[in-house]
RNA sequence: GCGGGGUUAGUUCAGUGGUAGAACACCGGACUGUGGCUCCGGUUGCCGAGGGUUCGAAUCCCUCACCCCGCCCCA
């Protein structure tokens, strides 16, 4: 038997109608933000994921799908290719191509797979969802304001709530400019030096490799250590810590709740100023739901021009399965089941059904050859509301029998007020 | 890449060397123009794959595959 392939999965009804719900949400939610959709290719020049995301993070050093090319062109031939492990480089480069600044469009969302080879575990999978959205542009936009990272947060906040999700925390943090970052990660290392033999097995080899991920430890002996270290809230300059100041203002202006984690590190090598995190209980290992921050400089960094940035990726899968218990509700059932009974009734069922189906009523037919008894169980069984019988005594009366499956009543119905009484009835 | 758990009916699972099971689901009947509740009957399996031990293997041993959970890392 052919399976899906390891790390990917078949999204199935009912499930799929919370998927819509939660993408019908997010439009919803990003259009009052003035957001506008984009979609871009789902593979890309290997490149430019290298030199965005960074070359030495894991994303681009063992965990791309990539593969050479063997176009027909010369040109195409031989030309590294990978699946889009993250969405935020093809949105700034769709933004560069098609110099999208001087149309004035700087708010930018999507929804769509990313691709990542990695072992799949608890909400993490080979082919998963993104919803994302980057505000990008010239200063001039706005998009280097602290007021934009305070909607960004406040529109998320929004969202959240509007599905039903109320038990989130916001971790906030600023990683400061290039430079910041430059002399913090070597005050960072300096700082681990003398300490780091006393600490767990992963911080040693973290204190080497990594710096910033020894924040992340979670064995009990390390915290004494880890609490004396040097943090990037120490090392930010003027303009950065004045940036994160108003963005905290706003934010408890418009009564979004945060925390303050300067352990909140980010791995992308595009990272700026404000990084960010929501987080929700009950997820396992995986409990952060979405995160995102600020990258000023990776217009510049593939080839564009200067235009600060502010985004953010939801985990898709990660979303909808905290919201799992409600999928069933979310699926539309059928308003009514049409049971043709007898010779030549799937034709007059046919007619009705269009009928129907023309007033917005979900319909589903049965078959003339059915017993009425098959019937009624099929339409139980889906969930039905309403069993419509079209037998020869109904067609030349010109009335139905309509019986309601929930409180068992059955009433005569002229063709004419069938697609309104079911209607009413909803 | 590393560690742990798992794989038996459509589903959830029991079965630890001697005839493959239960519940639910599904199909049919009781009930030929009326579902749900009830009762009766029925179907369902290369027991993940391959090899080994044994008179005999779902069961013990080895190898592999796959699934799940975690680690590393991370939107």
């Amino acid at each position: 038997m052919i399976k899906a392939i390891r790390g990917t999965r078949d999204l199935l009804p009912p499930d799929t109608a919370l998927w819509n719900f939660v993408e019908a949400a997010a439009r919803d939610v990003f259009r009052a933000y003035n957001f506008h959709e984009i979609r871009t290719p789902i593979f890309e020049e290997t490149q430019l994921f290298s030199r965005s995301v960074g070359e030495d993070t894991d994303i681009v050093s063992k965990e791309m799908y990539t593969w050479e090319d063997r176009g027909r062109a010369q040109s195409e031939k031989g030309q590294s290719i990978t699946l889009r492990p993250e969405n935020t480089a093809g949105v700034v480069r769709a933004y560069i191509e098609h110099k999208l600044w001087e149309r004035g469009l700087n708010k930018l969302y999507y929804i769509g797979p990313q691709f990542r080879r990695e072992r799949p575990q608890k909400g993490r999978y080979r082919q998963f969802f993104q919803i994302g959205a980057e505000a990008i542009g010239p200063p001039t936009a706005g998009s280097e304001s602290p007021a934009r990272d305070a909607e960004v947060l406040e529109m998320l906040a929004t969202l959240l709530d509007r599905l039903g999700i109320t038990d989130w925390t916001l971790e906030l943090n600023s990683v400061g400019c290039p430079n910041d970052r430059a002399t913090y990660n070597e005050a960072l290392k300096n700082a681990l030096k003398p300490v780091a033999a006393k600490m767990c097995a992963d911080c040693q080899r973290r204190a080497v490799t990594n710096p910033l991920r020894v924040f992340d430890c979670k064995v009990p002996e390390d915290q004494p250590i880890i609490e004396t270290l040097p943090r990037i809230s120490q090392y930010l300059d003027e303009p950065c810590r004045r940036h994160f100041d108003a963005v905290q203002g706003i934010l408890t202006a418009v009564g979004v709740p945060f925390t303050l984690n300067d352990r909140l590190v980010r791995g992308l090598d595009y990272y700026t100023r404000t990084a960010f995190e929501f987080t929700h209980g009950a997820l396992g290992a995986q409990n952060a739901i979405l995160g995102g921050g600020r990258y000023d400089g990776l217009s510049e960094s593939l080839g564009g021009p200067h235009a600060p940035g502010i985004g953010f990726a939801i985990g898709e899968d990660r979303l909808v399965m905290s919201l799992k218990e409600s999928a069933d509700a979310v699926a539309r059932k059928p308003d009514v089941y049409i049971a043709p009974l007898g010779p030549g009734m799937d034709r007059e069922s046919a007619r009705l059904a269009r009928e129907l189906r023309r007033h917005d009523v979900v319909v589903e037919l049965g078959d003339e050859t059915f017993r009425l008894k098959k019937s009624f169980e099929n339409a139980s069984k889906m969930g039905a509301r309403f069993a419509l019988i079209v037998g020869e005594n109904e067609v030349k009366a010109g009335a139905f029998a309509l019986k309601n499956l929930e409180s068992g009543e059955q009433i005569s119905v002229p063709r004419a007020e069938l697609a309104a009484k079911i209607q009413s009835a909803s």
